[in-house]
DNA sequence: ATTTAAATAGTAATGATTACTATTATTAAC
DNA sequence: GTTAATAATAGTAATCATTACTATTTAAAT
């Protein structure tokens, strides 16, 4: 794989920014720097970067969404504002439970976790 | 919501199946029954259905899948064979966890594991 | 049987993503 | 530095899942 200036700026973009963006809001930030930056090419380089291990792609209901931690982790979305809250959850319980009741080799555990974040619940003993 | 034939044959084709059906699979089954009814109509009764909880909808990387099962539960998906599992994994402590560490009124709990399933194991001590 | 509006079939539109192709630019060899 | 080979790009078209639109059909209330 040889040097771009796109696939600099993309990875760039999404090494700066904690929102989980979208391939979309990916394209118009890199708008801002080479003009005729073509949609295809950030899509082209998203999925490179990612089978390179450099970012991580994970899907929040039906789009593609991008992320700088390649660690394995969780999410927490809020229904009210749609933030997405990175989060660790040890894990290793569940896999040994999934091999040993289903006889199933865990890979990848993937949990997403929907409800209010703190900003929007109903303030009690807040 | 008044009868219809196709709202109730959808309805029959995802709870007369284990395996999570796409919206095309039950369109095509579907038009055995009724030979011209609407992709439309599939997707427009499968959204009521789901609205009323009489059917369930998760997503698969990108694409919409229907099940019967309405009570809340994970999904374990082997990477060999695309087979998707129902399991039920008791989260109750993910929950507090959750609200302890994060502030967060946890609300719907989605766990999917990938993996490799029992019969595409590399056969061990089976 | 008549009326009313909900549901449908058929088709067009949308939005995310992928594929295609002629052109541009990186890099290796001279 | 110039040249050659070919990877990456821009721009556009195509695809796939899903939603929207509209004239027609149909359930069901009167």
């Amino acid at each position: 794989m040889r040097f771009s200036k796109q696939r600099e700026l993309i990875q760039d973009i999404v090494q700066r920014t904690n929102s989980h963006p979208t391939a979309n809001w990916i394209f118009n930030k890199a708008k801002k720097e080479i003009s005729n930056i073509s949609l295809g090419t950030v899509y082209r380089n998203l999925s490179q970067l990612n089978k390179d291990g450099v970012i991580n792609i994970f899907y929040d209901d039906n789009i593609a969404r991008y992320d700088w931690n390649t660690v394995a982790h969780d999410h927490l979305k809020c229904n009210k504002c749609g933030k997405i809250i990175d989060i660790k959850l040890h894990n290793r319980e569940l896999k040994k439970e999934v091999l040993k009741q289903y006889k199933f080799e865990a890979e990848n555990i993937e949990i997403t976790i929907s409800g209010i974040c703190e900003n929007h619940m109903n303030f009690k003993e807040k």
